[in-house]
RNA sequence: GGGCGAUUAGCUCAGUUGGUUAGAGCGCGUCUCUGAUAAGGACGAGGUCCCAGGUUCGAGUCCUGGAUCGCCCA
């Protein structure tokens, strides 16, 4: 092999990834990984699509990410998993673009232009910023197929919706419904229960207290009522009160108010006076003053007080205006009361037009639009000129408004198509129990009770750009033939053309004759187009314009094994998918689901394109790179949680873990491509001594060497770094078959610090010295921490695969030449050493508090010392003992001492282990734990030490204990310089011989030439002459360790006393100077 | 008004069936290491685990009530 690609240390990873970006497309990684898991068990995606007529933003990258991670994941694992792209591109959010554009604002103002036109416009429009969400999707290492994408618009796609629907009408389960519906005025259409959940803020709105003059009442009494809409008023044909509710007649200021009891205080204040009490059902049937406003087609008159079940005493004043055209509750006591007929037409009455306007029959206000204020201000001005007025004030709420253009809606009764989805909501319950909801709190929470209270999905739009609604009508007075066209065919075989646009308005040309018998009326499309959410939420079959074709693909992919989103599609495209699904199949359409939270600011708020806190994910990208951003995101904490998220933080991931594997490779190919190359027999003899074959190694085609061979202790860190590895891949498939990618991504930091900053650390010596073994090692642990970064940092991950094993030519012997295309590593068993590793624990304590005592006691790591006294229990001293080596070089000690008994260093101390004695004591607990307390902790050690059971006595009963009720914790006796924590402590001997500060001068001096060395500009491997002058002292020591020193400093010569210019360093205050020359330039002269 | 979630160090977050010294990173201060060096290590300051009750031998962890924030609904 020729070596490897030089890795620059301070590689800038944007730069890197397009680099990456390239050598997938020039390889077809993506391609390929999809041809070599065909035939695999397929494991199934579906993309929600987004809509590309606006650009992505950061929490489209927030969903890309998580939607990449698990899909490359179980292709890993060895699932085909194909991943089809998806544009959702119907509906009122593009109709608002090509409205703004064109400058209008109003369905009439559509029409004038023409639909056709109009429509057009919103095809051209849907697509605008599809490149920038193609380059983005690229950039941030999304794979998914972008070639071949689901659109919702195109025929095919429609086709399978009309399928879906005509699958409901034949089912009953479409039906045309009048109903007062949360309406937009502005865009003059219905919206659905989650489309108005979408739209609630906090409104101030004026609410009124209104005098309805009691008729046949001697002494003018009138009902109070309290609404916050007057613009109802005018519509106003009835009062409601409880029949059970106490009201009270109350003398106030010279009149008589009816309202309900319990609210008296709260409307009237003080000074009101109850002269009399009588049961709303008393008040039923009488007749107040009609109407509240002029109306020029109404006579005044009385109009009736009703019973209402739905009246409470919680606000208001119990006694409800009636509005049948404008609310739900209005419309049913009205209907049941027979104030109009809902089976005929034109006998409610609504003074208000579609457009939000009244119309004439409203003297005074024809034609003011009612969510205007001031014309809230006249009607309340009116009503205070006759004297009606009895107080107004501020209140406020929570109101639905529109979702996209922010008006107010209106509660309006207007006929509207409906799916039933309230005759499944038992199946849609059942089905919810088979997801695998992330977090788990939303199965039961958010989405089952959402579920619980469904009502039927208002489904028709009165609008243009979207999927039409396929029901055809006869135009005949009497009759009512319906027809709904479930296919292309269907309209074929009723003898009409199928436009070679499904889409308004040439959909609408298409009339049939009725078939109905003896009709010679013409079948006409009822005008609507349908809720966009239907259209999204069909795209398990949709997409693959199931029934019609491709039958067998769409029934492979259903159900999801897996969809992400933010948690906001729960009502959204959640539930869409969830509804069509039971209605249409009776399961669920995914078997799993991840909730994404919201991207905030770092202070925490909301981030809007008004507030100006919005980060422009290319930003992120250029300074950090897609794999840091990726990083973030997958990490940083639970993705349902939310991000505090700002350019800075995300360049902390990188800084933490990103460069920290960085320089971990670029150590190992720096240090591989200056060691020279031997045969393959002696890497395999040493590993085998090792313990490790060479089947332990992944790649195999390298073989590096040098002059050294491992030392024994070696071998305990190869095969504890192996076994650590071991243990992090199976925690990080585990992690990832749960979908927990933030744990998996910990467990993988957390092995990468172990990685760098334990074994790399310790093993630097064996790199330079050439010890193959720690390069198989480092390298396979890199190798194999490259396929588990695979699917989080697809970038990185690849770069450093690609060079690892390809090297610098090239060269895959398995053809393997992408990360992307390995396997997912499997833990082994075998190569697990659980007892290792915890040894390695202690022994990473022990020289944590060793390094503490050190820095307590002032002595640099530095200067040797000539022994550390360690406390520790029997096992922890034989763990210690077996890997002394890393100890005594890591603290720089001549000899490691053990205190186990007590003595000088180390007293002995008895505790309770709470968590085996507590069930056993209970409430005796504490008294037990005193008894053990107060034992004799020598005794109890030995006791215990030979095997036996120690006795203590509670309440006058004998209990004895084993060894596992009892922890002996070791503590130092207090007066030595120790460092210690709960059952360990190691004191280090201060004091210097001679011997001693002249090995530390000396390291000293290696230390100040290596600075020199630097400075000067030589390579690590150059060879020197050395000349040092100063200080005698420090002469003497450089001349006792001069062996020691030119292996140092790679000097072939040390010479002392002649040094003219050269570089000047101080060691303790004693003066050294350093001259040096490189070899090859000495022999040169 | 209802539902769901959150509240742990100055900041961002962990905290595994309740078990007796509550952790990490960043930031700050003091050292240190250095043939990975715009990194690494040690030490220090910094916590009424939101509050109040309760259950328990024992509560950051379980229960009840409350506060604040967020989301969702009405």
């Amino acid at each position: 092999m020729s070596g490897f690609r030089p890795v620059d240390p301070k590689q800038l990873f944007p730069e890197l990834e397009q680099g990456v970006l390239e050598r997938w497309r020039e390889r077809q990684v993506f391609d390929r990984q999809l041809a070599m898991r065909e035939g695999s068990p397929l494991w199934s995606f579906y993309e929600g699509p987004p809509t590309a007529n606006g650009r992505p933003g950061s929490h489209h990258v927030l969903a890309r990410v998580f939607k990449d991670i698990y899909p490359r994941y179980k292709a890993m694992c060895g699932h085909y998993v194909p991943r089809k792209a998806g544009w959702d591109c119907h509906g009122l959010p593009v109709e608002l673009e090509v409205e703004k554009e064109l400058g209008i604002g109003s369905k009439a103002e559509i029409e004038e232009y023409g639909i056709a036109e109009f429509n057009a416009r919103c095809r051209d429009s849907v697509f605008r910023y599809v490149e920038d969400w193609n380059k983005l999707t690229e950039r941030i290492g999304f794979w998914i197929d972008l070639e071949n994408p689901y659109v919702t618009m195109d025929n095919d796609y429609i086709e399978s919706v009309w399928w879906a629907l005509r699958k409901m009408w034949d089912e009953d389960r479409l039906y045309e419904g009048h109903k007062v519906v949360p309406y937009c005025p502005r865009c003059g259409t219905a919206l659905s229960s989650h489309e108005v959940a979408l739209g609630y803020h906090d409104v101030e709105d004026p609410s009124v207290y209104v005098r309805f003059p009691l008729l046949d009442s001697g002494d003018g009494e009138s009902l109070l009522v309290w609404t916050t809409t007057p613009w109802t008023l005018p519509g106003n044909e009835a009062v409601a009160v409880a029949p059970e509710v106490t009201y009270a007649r109350v003398r106030k200021d010279g009149e008589i108010l009816i309202l309900a009891e319990p609210l008296v205080e709260k409307v009237l204040g003080e000074g009101g006076e109850i002269v009399d009490r009588i049961p709303g059902s008393e008040l039923v049937g009488r007749r107040y003053r009609g109407p509240v406003f002029k109306l020029s087609d109404r006579e005044p008159g009385g109009f009736p007080v009703l019973a209402g079940d739905f009246v409470t005493t919680d606000d208001g004043t119990g006694v409800v205006h009636i509005a049948p055209a404008f609310g739900e509750d209005d419309y049913a006591v009205a209907a049941a009361n027979d104030i109009f007929d809902p089976t005929q037409h034109g006998t409610l009455y609504n003074p208000v037009k579609l457009d939000g306007s009244f119309d004439g029959r409203v003297t005074g206000f024809e034609g003011r639009f009612v969510e205007d204020p001031e014309l809230t201000a006249g009607l309340i001005e009116s009503l205070r000129g006759r004297g009606l007025l009895y107080r107004e004030e501020i209140y406020e709420h929570a109101y639905p408004h529109c979702w996209r253009c922010d008006t107010r809606l209106l509660y309006y009764a207007k006929s509207s198509w409906y799916v039933a989805t309230s005759q499944v909501k038992e199946r849609m319950l059942a089905a919810n129990e088979e997801i695998g909801w992330h977090p788990g709190h939303i199965k039961d929470g958010r989405f089952g009770k959402w579920l619980e209270g469904n009502v039927d999905w208002a489904l028709s739009r009165d609008r243009y750009w979207g999927t039409p609604l396929p029901i055809w009508e006869c135009d005949a007075k009497d009759c009512d033939q319906r027809f709904c066209a479930g296919s292309l065919a269907d309209i074929r075989e009723r003898g009409a053309e199928v436009p070679e646009d499904l889409h308004r308005p040439h959909i609408d040309d298409v009339v049939f004759a009725c078939e109905a018998e003896g009709c010679d009326g013409s079948m006409r499309r009822v005008p609507a187009v349908i809720d966009t959410w239907f259209d999204s939420g069909a795209m398990p079959f949709a997409q693959f314009h199931h029934p019609f074709e491709n039958t067998e693909e769409f029934e492979r992919r259903f159900p999801a094994d897996f969809i992400c989103e933010a948690i906001d599609q729960t009502r959204g495209w959640f539930y869409t998918l969830h509804a069509e699904s039971v209605t249409l199949f009776d399961q669920a359409a995914y078997r799993n689901c991840v909730c994404l939270g919201l991207i905030l600011d770092p202070e925490g708020r909301k981030m809007s394109k008004s507030q100006g806190n919005v980060v422009e994910p290319n930003d992120v990208i250029d300074r950090h790179g897609a794999d840091a951003f990726r990083w973030y995101y997958l990490t940083a904490q639970q993705p349902w949680a939310g991000y505090r998220f700002s350019v800075d933080t995300v360049g902390e991931a990188v800084r933490q873990f990103l460069l920290t594997l960085w320089n971990t490779y670029s150590f190992w190919v720096l240090y591989a491509n200056t060691t020279t190359i031997v045969p393959d027999l002696a890497e395999e003899f040493a590993a085998a001594k090792a313990g490790l074959g060479p089947e332990d190694f992944s790649g195999g085609s390298i073989s590096v060497t040098g002059a050294g061979e491992p030392e024994l202790h070696h071998y305990e860190l190869d095969r504890w770094m192996i076994s650590r590895l071991q243990d992090t891949i199976g925690s990080v498939r585990a992690d990832l078959d749960d979908f927990d990618a933030t744990s998996a991504g910990s467990a993988i930091a957390d092995f990468v610090d172990d990685l760098s900053n334990w074994y790399l650390r310790l093993s630097r010596r064996r790199f330079w010295e050439g010890d193959f073994l720690a390069f198989l090692t480092l390298r396979h642990c890199l190798v194999e921490v490259s396929k588990l970064l695979a699917p989080f940092t697809p970038f990185l991950s690849d770069e450093i695969y690609t060079n690892l094993v390809g090297g610098a030519g090239d060269e895959f012997k398995d053809g393997i030449d992408s990360v992307h295309l390995c396997d997912f590593p499997e833990p082994d068993a075998k190569r697990r050493n659980e007892e290792l590793e915890r040894e390695m624990e202690v022994v990473r304590r022990t020289v944590e508090l060793g390094r503490a005592a050190r820095a307590h006691g002032k002595v640099k790591v530095r200067q040797p010392l000539r022994k550390a006294v360690i406390v520790a229990s029997d096992d922890e001293r034989d763990s210690i003992q077996r890997l002394s080596e890393i100890v005594v070089s890591e603290l720089n000690v001549k000899e490691l001492e053990f205190v186990h008994e007590e003595g000088d260093l180390v007293s002995y101390r008895v505790k309770p282990n709470y968590r085996a004695l507590g069930p056993r004591f209970g409430s005796k607990m504490p008294q037990a734990a005193a008894a053990v307390e107060g034992l004799q902790a020598s005794t109890v050690a030995r006791v215990l030490d030979d095997g036996g059971e120690v006795g203590i006595s509670v309440d006058g009963a004998d209990h004895s204990l084993s060894a596992e009720e009892i922890s002996l914790v070791m503590e130092p006796v207090e007066g030595y310089q120790v460092e210690a924590e709960a059952g360990h402590a190691v004191a280090l001997a201060l004091e210097l011989d001679e011997e001693l500060q002249l090995e530390g001068w000396a390291r000293e001096i290696v230390h100040a030439v290596q600075g020199a060395r630097k400075q000067a500009g030589l390579e690590v491997s150059d060879r020197i002459e050395l000349s040092l002058d100063g200080d005698e002292e420090l002469l003497e020591a450089a001349r006792a360790h001069e062996a020691y020193l030119s292996e140092e400093t790679l000097a072939t010569t040390v010479s002392y006393g002649d040094v003219a210019d050269g570089a000047q360093a101080t060691i303790e205050g004693r003066h050294l100077g350093i001259a040096l020359e490189r070899l090859d330039d000495a022999l040169e002269q």
